[in-house]
DNA sequence: GTTACTGCAAAGCGTTTGCAATTAT
DNA sequence: ATAATTGCAAACGCTTTGCAGTAAC
């Protein structure tokens, strides 16, 4: 699936709904599934900006919250205050590892959690809608220096 | 582990860190150590003000916060704004299910998983540090019905 | 023409902070 | 006595909202 078809599809969500299909929603759709990172709210304010500087801040909070609801665009808690986006359309669902010295934000999959998931809502009674998992992990990469404003996490305490 | 140990290991933590154990945090950490239900920033204030309705919103806020960072208690994200924390301290590591209806929260434990989890970690090459899994759930309790203004949940979407 | 959408600025909400007074050590 | 902590109220950061004007249908 590329971006156009991506649009495309969004925008028969839209109309399909009776929303209509306007410059702006158009944009932000565009710069949401042109960018392969993850972005937040106003970093997406900023990259439509760049595109056409008129666009307001509440439409772009309005528009995203659509695609969320939608399912089109996933949030994601980094524990900076707000989240940060990714688009999932025409993705394979991921997991996300988050280095909690860096800030970087890793992608993994794996099928046997997946269905290990799947597995234990269905054992309880519960039909499962969607899922999160954040593993919070300490990344080894060279630059990887306190972005958070500290060098090392915590070590996980063991008083017991 | 009872809440007059769990509270001795709270206050242990913080006299060896040069923290005083004034008498606003030992009664914070004794509403925290004594509900056993999930509760919010403005709820755990509502309690501790039940025993001393001196006590201020900035110290509850505050005292949260280092048992959080301690490990002692734990936040989840819940969607509604806001987190609900939990105290771990003597509790084994637990997930949640989440009822995207009733705002029911679920707790479950799964060792397969959670082995599943760190040797994901592993092989990457990283530590893991703490990782937190969500399931979004549709729970089928009689009682279920929109605390969050709707009914049922939007189908999840099928479009690609 | 009708109705949904936009941009603006103001308000909202949960949380954090500066500061003078208070309290634990 | 000293330094950490408190309560207050104001500020904060992110997000939402009311409204009058605009654009999609």
């Amino acid at each position: 699936m590329n971006a156009a078809e991506e649009l495309e599809t969004v925008e028969r969500y839209m109309r399909q709904r009776g929303y209509r299909w306007t410059s702006q929603r158009k944009l932000i759709a565009e710069v949401v599934f042109g960018t392969h990172e993850h972005f937040n709210a106003e970093e997406l304010l900023e990259m439509c900006r760049g595109v056409d500087n008129q666009v307001s801040r509440a439409t772009v909070y309005r528009t995203l919250a659509m695609l969320e609801s939608a399912g089109f665009v996933e949030g994601l808690d980094t524990g900076e205050g707000g989240k940060r986006f990714e688009h999932i359309l025409g993705h394979a669902h991921h997991d996300h590892m988050l280095c909690q010295v860096c800030g970087k934000i890793l992608e993994f999959q794996d099928a046997e959690l997946e269905k290990r998931k799947e597995a234990i809502a269905r054992a309880q009674g519960f039909r499962l809608l969607s899922h999160s998992l954040k593993l919070n992990v300490e990344c080894l990469d060279p630059g990887c220096e306190g972005r958070f404003g500290r060098t090392r996490p915590e070590e996980p305490s063991a008083h017991e």
